[in-house]
DNA sequence: TTTCTAACA
DNA sequence: TGTTAGAA
């Protein structure tokens, strides 16, 4: 069952076949690039190479824009999603309550609004928290 | 031809 | 974000 994650996580497409894959423009795939959201590999000639997963994380990027959130608002996503992760490895059983996420994301997504404008009703949609 | 970086009448 | 110049 590890075979098709190594085929996604193989990078073999360039940025022409992921713009029509993904409807976004080269220059918006770079920059979300420079944001840390996506990390391709590079070809010998610097060329960057992208993974199925990599589309997929465009895509998901793409939809939280197109819902409104700003960059530090999907960046922050993408930190609570680590976190939880790291957290899930470890505190193996350490059952937070439903109450305790809910008092931890409204924490969070306040201090979200003093970052830009961040869509908040889309924010409470999307976020795995809510 | 395609992609890269850097920069902005 | 778009667009473009110059290079690879």
């Amino acid at each position: 069952m590890k075979g098709k994650e190594l085929l996604r996580s193989r990078s073999v497409l360039p940025i022409g076949t992921v713009m029509k894959l993904t409807n976004l423009t080269a220059r918006q795939i770079r920059y979300y690039e420079e944001q840390e959201l996506v990390l391709p590999d590079r070809s010998e000639g610097n060329r960057r190479l992208y993974s199925l997963n990599d589309i997929d994380r465009l895509l998901e990027v793409k939809d939280y824009l197109d819902d409104g959130i700003n960059m530090a608002g999907i960046k922050e996503i993408y930190r609570q999603r680590r976190q939880k992760q790291a957290s899930k490895r470890h505190e193996e059983n350490k059952p937070l309550t439903d109450s305790d996420l809910r008092r931890i994301l409204h924490d969070e997504f306040m201090n979200l609004g003093g970052l830009d404008t961040p869509d908040q009703q889309s924010f409470r949609t999307h976020n795995p928290l809510m």
